[in-house]
DNA sequence: ATAATGTTGACTGAATTAGTCGTGAACCCG
DNA sequence: CGGGTTCACGACTAATTCAGTCAACATTAT
């Protein structure tokens, strides 16, 4: 039932572009530094949230990666999906199933935990991450480490 | 974000021995043919379970498998933790862990999620997935492949 | 041009999952 | 006792997925 590292990693490179959000391209080497990420995989992360139109990217110097839209538009569950596909956790709790299908007697349970699943991710923008992040600095004195 | 089949099979097989709670020891045999688990898989999770003292064995002709306790006090929870270990959909969730060393700003959200999955996993019981299987059977007028 | 940067796909090593199989131990019955 | 039934346990394996690297190529700024 774990997260794999690619969602993880791509919603902390998506929480980076957004804290930058409306200050032009930023490179994948300052994302991966800031944000503990391996480069090169990297590389395939914002490929991916590139193609599904999260992210735009211009090459060149200078060049670099932004968002797309508005921080406040975009919202976990949609970055999670692009990644990592359908976050059901069971194959018969997939959507669009009639119940008949369901032997496996267990599905109304996943089911329920499921869609409270995706609705908190559906709730939760990157713009809300950004707000508890820098709520979560302000307090702690500790400056710096993710700062900008 | 799946399960494995280890989990999922293993609740059915739960499932299996609570609907014939009181009806002394079934066989593995039985159990794997009824719930389509293959039966040579079914021998780790049965001795898992068994372990974890879910689960009470008797070797021998007239042997077999049957729950150590009531159906009612075996919550789903439990017989998947003690399967595939935390359910914690991320590392810095697991239990225990102060707000301080969760680096990865998206934690809270997870932590959400990861309570509610809990809570709703602890609440159901082997019993309750008994009765609704059994509901289910009289509702569709289809009746047998899982009977008893 | 050329240097900085992103783009893509092929490739690889490690880990995990999902099993199988064989041997042995306990038990029941005659 | 002896043979058939059933569980118990651990070694082994095949397949898949994950995580990541790398090299060759495309685009743009100056």
């Amino acid at each position: 039932m774990k997260l794999s590292t690619k969602g993880d990693y791509g919603v902390r490179a998506m929480i980076a572009l957004a804290k930058r959000w409306g200050e032009g391209p930023v490179q994948r080497h300052d994302i991966a530094q800031r944000r503990q990420i391996p480069e090169s995989y990297l590389d395939h992360l914002l490929g991916q949230l590139r193609r599904a139109g999260f992210v735009r990217s211009t090459r060149g110097p200078g060049g670099g990666h932004e968002l797309a839209m508005p921080p406040e538009e975009i919202c976990l569950l949609h970055v999670l999906e692009a990644l990592e596909g359908s976050l059901a956790p069971m194959q018969c709790v997939e959507s669009g199933r009639s119940e008949e299908e369901s032997i496996c007697g267990q599905a109304w349970v996943w089911e329920s935990i499921y869609g409270h699943m995706r609705q908190t991710l559906g709730e939760t923008s990157l713009e809300d991450l950004v707000n508890h992040e820098l709520e979560h600095e302000q307090q702690t004195t500790r400056v710096g480490s993710y700062s900008i």
